[in-house]
DNA sequence: GAGTTTGAAACT
DNA sequence: CAGTTTCAAACTC
């Protein structure tokens, strides 16, 4: 934020461009594109901003293998480039509505990228020409660049470059795999009949779309032959897997920014032709989604500074520039499409931050709201991964978007921001993990039959059907007949996924050509209930098992729970019409359900631990800490009730996420006792959704077990996390200094990314599957909770937040199911640094909620965060760890 | 594969 | 907010 570290990324700059000069091949393929950089820059802005398109949100699984990349990929740069196409098409996209807020963080990126687009494309070059003021805009965005290499750096003089350069160092080390997807793209679509198919119908079908995407072409067209532009560049691309990296994203970057109405741009404009350059733009999408995607996996291996300069370059060293990027990418996930920006921004930042933490933008986000949370017994949890396997493999991401959708709205983006994150995950290491774990659950996925609905829309469960259709690429994805996959109903729709070829809809309109269609009434439904696309499935950590966990390294076991709860009465929770069966969740206060006999948790259990949980920390408050402490800890009470309201609170879009933010940033600050506990909540949350419930069998005696003291309900919402955090931080430790920088990035700690950590674990016990990203569209907030998730261990998303160390293993499965991909990602980058801290826990237990490991994150070393956490946990009394926890952590460490 | 059941979503 | 209807998935046969 300083001058001093504008400084510095000018200075970046200037190398970078120098770079580029120097560099013929960078320097020439920009040249050459110069052209498109126009338009690719625009887009790269938008990206940069992390604004970015609402229409990635919806994906449609089936496009499927080719698609889904695609559109996994575009989420991650819709981010951006939707943040520009919006700024560009103004209202046509709604995301803007949401991103306002952010806009006005990015408005300045956006601009400056424009402006910075806008010479590139006078000057072929003219990029460095421009380093100064792309280094202003840059800097905004990306101070982190510093840190990049020079060579590195050179994106950051336009944010197109940057792109380039992300592209350009992931095709680089991933070239041929780049080219392969391509190719497989370019085949696929070129033969796919399922977006050409789907289209011919839709065209005749929706008339609206056609007007939309023309405006949209219009649009383009004025900014500046845009179009023609891409749709030059991405037949190269097509062909030319060789092209430049640089070349390629900013065709991709053109693309994806097209690509929002692009896709139904060029279709309107001539069927034949306009299908294959939609296709193209696809295929673009995916390059260019793809090359995000590697690169953030390569980030990991690669180096930081990939990662970094996709975000926008965020160094480690400056920490000011973090916290900006924080800061916009907090505006950024605002909007639930942005998710996957922000947290790709986040990522970035954190990845900056930490060597370890790999930038990923991560396409998917998960908005999921759906993110699975969990998923459940067996194959839910594999779901978040799903997204992004599912993308590749085909499956349908439905599931774990929904999940990741209920979770955060968005949830194809994050759902493949979640996967992206997963891959990228902290570490390449991670990264790779990731990938391999991903790889691992998509046959999961496949396997995973379905459990659909209610959990799609709640999050696991929608994955599951999707997935489970998707097996093979048969996913099943809905079957909607009268709503034309435009409402809840719709699986597809619910988790933020375009509906596929393997859907069996009728009248289908969620449809990439009719993003505008499927985007309004998103809106529609989430200004009627913000929430809709939330997750369904929020982590409920008991407090005594956080406190623990902290203190002890133990974890508590954490489990799922469906915010609101089912209302079953004849199928007494015991099928997949319950929703919290389906999401492998117990059940909850929260349920009006009649003779629950949900394996998960009954109802009455439910009940009964938390007034046990309530009832020791009362006891243990009162025996051993004195004052606020102890006050806190009595409170536990009250910090499950207000992590319950937390949670309620937690929407699962990002945009709604970030809303509540506000919202929920003064509850979270009401309990000053929850600091304590919160900041074990926070822990625990991330890790504890994973799991509590998640054991079928085990999950009651996890809530019930003796050591079970509360639990706490912890939102998926990172945000209130943060909150906590921040507060904690600020009241207890200063050590939490390093927690409040968190806060500040908290934004994008997202309860998604919680949910991803979670997800992870239930398998083990539950048939649940392991380890399902859950992706949730929440995951774009990046809020804290994202952070946290990040921390977390790498390995389950889920887990990876609240497991980090312990909390992964602990929790992993059950929480998996429940938790959220995106925020994965996010989470991963941000995680992997820490997790290596966190494996505190012995026991696989803990927790630590996300803080722990932003405390180390920042501190680098656990240390500063730790002091903080283990004042917070001194003030509170500590519990006996729950030992249930530890099961499942087994579990899920097996599992992972 | 058709029909029924179920409970969430949508509507009033 | 409650009650009713609509809807599509889950389930059964």
């Amino acid at each position: 934020m300083g001058s001093s570290s504008r400084l510095w990324r000018a200075k970046q700059l200037r190398c970078a461009v120098d770079v580029m000069k120097m560099e013929s091949p960078f320097s020439n393929y920009i040249s050459n594109l110069s052209p498109i950089k126009p338009v690719n820059t625009a887009h790269v802005a938008h990206g940069l901003l992390g604004i970015n398109s609402p229409p990635l949100v919806f994906k449609s699984p089936h496009t499927a293998s080719d698609r889904q990349i695609y559109l996994l990929r575009r989420f991650q740069y819709p981010q951006i480039s939707e943040a520009e196409t919006s700024k560009i098409d103004d209202g046509s996209k709604k995301a803007v509505d949401g991103l306002e807020d952010m806009g006005k963080s990015s408005t300045c990126l956006t601009s400056n990228l424009i402006a910075d687009a806008q010479t590139t494309d006078n000057v072929n070059n003219s990029e460095q020409d421009q380093p100064g003021s792309s280094s202003g805009c840059v800097d905004d965005y990306l101070s982190d660049p510093v840190d990049a290499d020079c060579a590195d750096s050179v994106d950051l003089v336009n944010p197109n470059v940057k792109k380039s350069d992300d592209a350009l160092q992931a095709s680089e080390s991933h070239l041929t795999d780049l080219k392969i997807v391509e190719s497989d793209d370019i085949n696929d679509k070129g033969t796919k009949g399922e977006v050409s198919q789907a289209r011919p119908e839709q065209d005749g079908e929706d008339p609206k779309e056609q007007p939309t995407s023309e405006t949209k072409m219009e649009k383009i067209k004025e900014d500046g032959s845009i179009a023609k532009q891409p749709s030059h560049v991405c037949p190269n691309f097509g062909s030319d897997l060789l092209v430049d990296h640089a070349s390629r994203h900013q065709c991709c970057t053109s693309g994806a920014q097209v690509a929002h109405a692009h896709e139904p741009i060029q279709l309107r404009t001539s069927n034949g032709s306009e299908v294959g350059q939609l296709q193209r733009g696809m295929s673009r999408r995916c390059l260019q989604f793809e090359q995000a995607q590697q690169e953030t996996i390569m980030d990991g291996t690669y180096s930081p500074t990939t990662a970094i300069n996709l975000f926008g370059s965020i160094s480690p060293a400056s920490n000011t520039e973090l916290e900006i990027l924080d800061s916009s990418q907090v505006e950024l996930t605002i909007s639930p499409y942005k998710e996957q920006t922000m947290t790709a921004m986040f990522s970035a930042n954190i990845s900056g931050r930490y060597p370890l933490a790999v930038s990923k933008p991560s396409g998917i986000g998960l908005h999921l709201n759906s993110i699975v949370n969990t998923l459940p017994m067996g194959s839910s949890a594999s779901k978040p991964t799903m997204s992004h396997h599912l993308v590749e493999n085909k499956i349908s991401c439905s599931k774990l978007l929904n999940l990741v959708e209920r979770v955060s709205l968005t949830a194809g983006d994050r759902v493949l921001q979640a996967k992206d994150s997963l891959a990228t995950s902290p570490t390449t290491s991670e990264s790779f993990h990731n990938m391999e774990f991903y790889s691992n659950l998509q046959p999961q996925e496949q396997v995973t039959p379905h459990n659909k609905r209610r959990f799609s829309s709640g999050h696991a469960g929608n994955f599951e059907k999707k997935a489970s259709s998707t097996v093979g690429d048969d996913c099943k994805r809905c079957n909607c007949r009268k709503t034309k996959c435009l409402k809840l109903y719709c699986d597809c729709f619910a988790a933020g996924i375009y509906c596929a070829g393997t859907c069996a809809c009728q009248g289908c309109f969620n449809r990439p050509e009719y993003d505008d269609i499927v985007l309004e009434t998103r809106q529609q439904i989430e200004s009627r209930n913000p929430l809709a696309f939330a997750p369904k499935i929020v982590q409920r950590v008991t407090e005594f098992q956080a406190i623990d966990a902290e203190d002890l390294g133990l974890f508590t076991p954490s489990s799922g729970k469906h915010k609101t709860g089912c209302n079953c009465k004849r199928s007494m929770c015991v099928k997949k019409y319950c929703e919290c069966y389906q999401a492998n969740v117990g059940c909850s206060n929260a349920c009006r359900c009649e003779g629950c006999r949900n394996i998960h948790g009954r109802k009455e259990e439910y009940a009964m631990t938390q007034e046990i949980v309530s009832k020791r920390a009362n006891e243990e408050n009162l025996e051993g800490m004195a004052g606020e402490k102890l006050k806190m800890v009595a409170n536990n009470k009250f910090l499950h009730a207000e992590l319950y309201d937390l949670r309620s609170l937690t929407p699962p879009t990002p945009s709604f996420e970030y809303l509540s933010h506000g919202k929920d940033t003064p509850k979270s600050r009401l309990l000053p006792g929850r600091y304590v506990l919160s900041s074990e909540s926070d822990f625990s949350m991330l890790p504890s959704y994973a799991k509590s419930l998640s054991s079928p069998s085990n999950s009651h005696g996890n809530d019930m077990l003796p050591n079970t003291s509360k639990t706490l309900e912890i939102a998926i919402l990172g945000q209130e996390l943060d909150y906590n955090i921040t507060e904690i931080t600020g009241e207890f430790s200063p050590q939490f200094d390093g927690l409040a920088d968190f806060s500040d990035h908290t934004p994008l700690l997202n309860p998604s990314s919680i949910m991803m950590a979670s997800s992870a674990s239930s398998k083990t016990r539950d048939k649940a599957n392991v380890s399902q990203p859950q992706v949730y569209p929440g995951s774009a907030r990046l809020s804290s909770g994202s952070s946290l998730c990040w921390r977390s261990s790498p390995i389950t998303p889920m887990t990876r937040l609240g497991e980090t160390k312990n909390e992964a293993q602990d929790s992993d499965c059950g929480l998996c199911d429940i938790l959220e991909d995106d925020t994965p990602e996010l989470l991963k980058d941000s995680s992997a640094p820490i997790t290596s801290v966190k494996s505190s826990s012995p026991n696989k237990k803990r927790v630590s909620p996300p803080q722990s490991h932003i405390q180390e994150s920042q501190s680098s070393s656990s240390a500063g965060l730790k002091s903080g956490r283990k004042f917070i946990l001194k003030s509170v009394p500590s519990f006996p760890p729950l030992t249930p926890c530890l099961d499942s952590k087994d579990c899920t460490r097996q599992k992972c």
